[in-house]
Parts: structure tokens; C-alpha cells; sequence
DNA sequence: CGTTGACGTTGACGTGACGTCAACGTCTTA
DNA sequence: TAAGACGTTGACGTCACGTCAACGTCAACG
């Protein structure tokens, strides 16, 4: 047999079965004087096995372990791993479903549109406060479907216990609105208006009512928040500035 | 913000977020004097829609068209495409667990070492069937685990056919056994043996009462059997020529 | 006899989404 | 001033092959 028949045989295509070779997985068969290999049933029934190994989810150094020691014990241990692996990764699959299938909900429902792989329980918080059309409400938005995507668990987990509350209470709600009108009415002012204050104050108090733990890591800086003014106007940008200090402030001597 | 806090706050590494320039896919934000990246909330909003596209299932290049098209319609698409392979590969994931659970529950039952990945249908064949332990059985076991791997469904169909057969009659199992031990006796015998024409007919009659239909394909050539006599002495491989040549012969003209 | 086309040989490069390392520059802190 | 943490670019490795190049071999055809 010549290497074609041979890969046609068992269905692969002969560069695998030079790859095998290459990584000493299936011996090199004799060759011709033409320098063609030359396969027998011993190869043929070699391949098999490797192929039937590799399509139980083997890699390749794995098949090659297995079939090396011939009292390899190692077998079972092997099959029970990449069992595992595959139950690992089918919960996977069902979890990624899940969400897609949430996200093509909302594709179809066609509403919000850079938001829509946002988590849903964000979207929900979302569609209950109704965030009013300004700037500075797309700003937060923009916020908080960041933090929605941030990595630090603890940090998400704070951000999230607010919005629930918050979203839970019409009252409150109407206090954000009015928090976002008056920070709408800053967009061409000074930094130094006096408007700021009394606004930077109604912030703290606001968030600080439902941040009862500590709200800021241990290693904040105010200047880590300088990155995320970008897009508000100057009075704004202090307005959160002067915000988050009070909030520091009064929160720093635990 | 330079790029190891932008890295740290969506939770990727940094070499993710210069993989993204360099693909295009992410913006490169403005370099400070030192040639830092330097990075607003801009940059981390949309690194955070990025990652939200990827982990949804989307290649770097289908988030990037996402992204890239203000009016892409085409998002519900790729995601129902996406869910259409994670379902494909859910049901794939299945039958290969099903296929190690049995695997390994052979493996645990310990027998049959170097057969143990065959396929379920060709196992309890050979459960039920026992084979001598004769060398001339080892090597048609050999045959049938290589037919069990084969490409070609035809060829496999037809084999599994009839062995079904065989296996379901006691009387031709024991006819099977028979020729088995014929078989034996000629592993040192000449390939002139007297005893080898009778037993090639027995085989081409006992094969023939199973494969009522055409038992080979259409391109079939003696010298192909060649390579798979490989290991059986000359007189027995001699055997299974005139055997075959037997059953081509009453065939051919259908 | 030459040509065509199928098949064989080796070797190199590409795949996707990064990880890892090298060699170097920059910044902060002790 | 030295160390160590961070930044820069660039190159190579991953896994199981697919694809292509450049070439040799062989059977069949006109």
C-alpha cells in the first residue's frame, strides 16, 4: 500500500499521516526504491488505532503515551481527564447559549443598541430608570456598562447592590432624575460656579445613603478617576470631582 | 490611564489590548511624550463592547465588522449563527461522552487490551463470537478492527451486516470455528498444500451465504488484498486468495 | 516517444488569539 | 544610585494539520 490508499483507508488525508510520522507517533514503513513508503496491514491497523484514540479527544502526545506503554494503566485516567474536560466544557456551551440566547432576545426586541451585550441585569436597571436623553446621562450609562464589564468582582458586586436599591425605590429614582437635570443645567458653566458644590454634596449623600460598606478599594487614588471625566464639561467633571472627596472624607477614618 | 490599569480593570492582559490594535479592532489612543499609550474612558468603553462581542462566542474579525458597521443588522445574524454551532458542537460533545463512558467501562471490566476503543458493535461481536486463540484469529481480529475503522460506510456497512448474521446463528459459529482450525493447521504448510483449495471454498461459500449483495466494490482488484495477508503464513494467505477469487468470480457477472 | 495527470517526496508557511521571552527604555521608590 | 515595576517593539511558540512550492515517479494515452 502506498500512502494515499493507506490514508484513503482509514480516512484521513496523507499529510496527517506524514504528520504522524514526523511526531513519531506511527512508525516510518519501509521504502520502495523510489523512495515511496511502503504500508502493510501492521501500519494499517496502527493508524486505527491512533485515529480511534485521537477521536475520543486524545491529543496527539497523549495517543502516543498510550500506545508506547504497553501496560499503560494509563488509559483510564486519561478517558476520566478528558471526560471531565468535556463536561467542563458542555456546561460551558449551555452557559454561553444562555446568554446569547438573551442577547438575541433583545436584538429582536431592536432597543438599545450599543448596549444590547450588556448583562441583563444591567439592561433591567436600565429599562427601569429611564435615564433621561442629556449628556450626562450618557455618560453614566456609559459607566455603569463599564463597571457592568469590569474584572474586579468586589467592585461590580458594590455597583450592583446600589442600582438594585435604587431601582427598586420610585422616590429615589425621581431624586436621580432631578440630580441629572441640575448636572444637565452645568454643561456650559465655569468650574468654578457655584452650582458645583451643593450638587458635589446631594451626590455623596445620594450614593453614600446605599454605600453603607466601604465604597472605594483600599488603593484608591482620586486621580484614578481623572481617566473617566472625559466627555463630561469642566462644572461636571468637579461636580464628581467634589462628590467623590466628600464621599472619601467622610468615609476614610473608619 | 496607561495600558496595564486599562488591562487590569477589564481583566484581560496588556498583550491582549496591543493584539487589538494591532488588528485594527481597538483604536490606538494618543502616545504621552514617553511614548506610553495613554488611555481615557473612551478607549475603556470600547474595549469593554470588544470583550463583551468576544466572550459572547465572536472571532476578533466578526467583532470588529459588529463594531465597525454603525447599522449592523448583521449582530442577530452572527449570533444565531454562533448558537448554531455551539449547539452543533453541545450534540458533538454528547456522543463523544457517551462513546468514552462506554470506553471506559470497558477499560474498568479490563479485558480485550488493544481493542479496547473499537466501536461498541464490534466489541460484543467479538464478545459473543470468542475467537480461538490461534494466530490465524488473531489476524482476521486484527482485519475487523481495522474494517471498524474504516472510511468507506458502505464497506463497513456491509461487513457489520454480516456479522450480525453470523453471530445471531450458533450453528454458523461453530462452522466459523471450523474453518479457524483448518485454517491453523496450515501455518506450516507449503503454499502447494492439497488442503487449501477445499478450505478457500468453504470460505467463499460461507462468506457468499451472508453477502447476497455485491460483497466489493466496483474498483476492486486482487492485488489490493495483498497488503492485508501480511502475517499470515503463505499457505494461509494463499487460502484467502483463492477464497476471494472464488467469490468474485460467482459475482462478477451479476 | 512525448505528454498529461495523478501520485509521491521534502520543506516552508499559515491558521487564532493570544502567551512568553528578549532586549531595551522609563518611572517610582528606597 | 540601584532595584523593581512598568512600558515599548519584535519574534517565536502554541495544535493538528491545510496549503503551496518545487520537484521526482509512474501509468495511460495519442
Amino acid at each position: 500500500m502506498r500512502i494515499g490508499e493507506l490514508a484513503a483507508l482509514l480516512g484521513v488525508s496523507t499529510r496527517t499521516v506524514r504528520y504522524y510520522h514526523h511526531q513519531g507517533i506511527l512508525p516510518e514503513p519501509p521504502r520502495l526504491a523510489n523512495g515511496y513508503r511502503e504500508y502493510g496491514m501492521r501500519d494499517a491497523v496502527a493508524l486505527a488505532r491512533v485515529r480511534r484514540l485521537v477521536e475520543l479527544g486524545l491529543s496527539l502526545d497523549e495517543a502516543r503515551d498510550v500506545i508506547a506503554d504497553d501496560e499503560s494503566r494509563e488509559l483510564p485516567e486519561i478517558l476520566a481527564e478528558i471526560d471531565a474536560d468535556l463536561a467542563r466544557q458542555e456546561r460551558e456551551i449551555q452557559i454561553r447559549r444562555a446568554r446569547l440566547a438573551e442577547v438575541l432576545q433583545r436584538a429582536q426586541d431592536g432597543t438599545l443598541r450599543p448596549y444590547d451585550t450588556a448583562s441583563p441585569d444591567l439592561v433591567e436597571f436600565l429599562r427601569q430608570v429611564e435615564l433621561p436623553a442629556s449628556s450626562a446621562a450618557a455618560w453614566d450609562r456609559d459607566l455603569l456598562v463599564l463597571m457592568d464589564s469590569m474584572a474586579a468582582p468586589p467592585a461590580r458586586e458594590r455597583a450592583f447592590t446600589v442600582l438594585d436599591q435604587v431601582a427598586a425605590d420610585p422616590e429615589t429614582r425621581s431624586r436621580g432624575q432631578e440630580f441629572y437635570r441640575r448636572l444637565d443645567e452645568l454643561a456650559e458653566a465655569e468650574p468654578d460656579d457655584p452650582r458645583i458644590a451643593p450638587l458635589a454634596k446631594m451626590l455623596a449623600e445620594y450614593t453614600l445613603t446605599y454605600m453603607l460598606a466601604d465604597p472605594a478599594p483600599p488603593d484608591w487614588r482620586p486621580e484614578m478617576l481623572e481617566p473617566f471625566l472625559e466627555g463630561l464639561a469642566p462644572a461636571q467633571a468637579e461636580v464628581i470631582r467634589q462628590g467623590m472627596r466628600h464621599m472619601s472624607a467622610g468615609k476614610r477614618p473608619r
